[in-house]
DNA sequence: TCCTACATGTAAGGTGTTACATGATTCC
DNA sequence: GGAATCATGTAACACCTTACATGTAGGA
């Protein structure tokens, strides 16, 4: 099984959703633990559904294609389950910003600032993101939101997650900017 | 060009290196913002070769197998301040642990404080890395460690990244605990 | 004697991105 | 008329990991 089908059957375990509405889902800038393109979504959940971890149904709509909506099985729940108890790899680190923060001393001050600032103005938008999500989420979810059971909850903590590595690269921005304008 | 063409490139603008030396910087745990294999590295340093970016010359040595040290070229060094300069986009989140804290509802407490605690180990131990990498650092700098122009001070700023990074890992790997453990 | 470090490569396979492909409806 | 959304798929390519491959020197 690959991570992807895992992330699959994570959404799928909370709700019935077809391809489409999967992708967007793990799409930016919602998509804040896993991104995957639909070219990658329809043949996985194909495969998922060829091991019987998920099963469909056509479903035909006015005005709109059908859709094949997909649902979580017994056996795919079970499998999930024993994915999320297993532990986990430390994250593979991949960040481009870091890589030309690297090597940031070769451009000129005035560079390596719009550079910065263009990303803090990324980090802001996405945090907003985040708070919004947040607040949909509390009101939703009410007192299941510090229920360990309950999926409201582990969105909870999952966001709360993005809010604050949003947070802590928006401090490091700032405190960039801050060591490259002041004066030599 | 690729992304671990200028992770090369950006090693190699601070000093001459064989590709045994570039596989040991771009390894865990010192690898913070970007990991690669030997695999890749080897064949991407020919392409470096082959495009003029990187020249290399094989040093013999004593009782230890020939190496290729390869030195980056006025070209390589102007292709690297221009990639630097140019917007980046956001980094690519592909975090497993927070693939699987999504789902986490779906298992016992017991299982999901497990879990958790297992990463924040992990981030303990990243951090203690990030921590010792800071005081050599500070100590071979001096006072260059806060001159815009100077390597150090580009490690400096992205050492800090990552143990700010890991930081916020900690809290909430501890936050999340407290609330799986406070009784329901 | 076996394992690790040094040192450099290739090959096969899996994962992920970009582009190709189609077609209806709704909004500007 | 053109772009965006809904909806599902395939194909080609790029990137990354794992495994294969070889050889020396030093330590347990």
């Amino acid at each position: 099984m690959t991570t992807l089908g895992y992330a699959l059957l994570g959404l799928l375990a909370r709700e019935p959703a077809s391809g489409y509405d999967l992708k967007r889902q793990l799409q930016a800038p919602i998509g804040f633990f896993w991104r995957a393109r639909h070219s990658q979504i329809y043949p996985e959940l194909a495969r998922l559904e060829a091991i019987g971890l998920v099963t469909y149904q056509v479903v035909a709509q006015h005005d709109l294609p059908d859709k094949k909506v997909y649902t979580i099985t017994a056996e795919g729940r079970g499998a999930l389950r024993d994915w999320v108890a297993t532990p986990a790899e430390a994250p593979v680190v991949r960040d481009e910003v870091l890589l030309k923060t690297f090597s940031l001393w070769l451009v000129e001050p005035a560079a390596a600032v719009a550079l910065v600032r263009d990303q803090e103005r990324r980090h802001v938008e996405q945090l907003q993101v985040y708070e919004g999500l947040h607040q949909q989420l509390v009101q939703r979810a009410g007192a299941a939101l510090t229920h360990w059971d309950s999926p409201y909850f582990a969105s909870y903590i999952t966001l709360q997650k993005g809010i604050g590595a949003e947070r802590q690269y928006l401090e490091w921005c700032r405190w960039v900017v801050l060591l490259l304008e002041q004066p030599a």
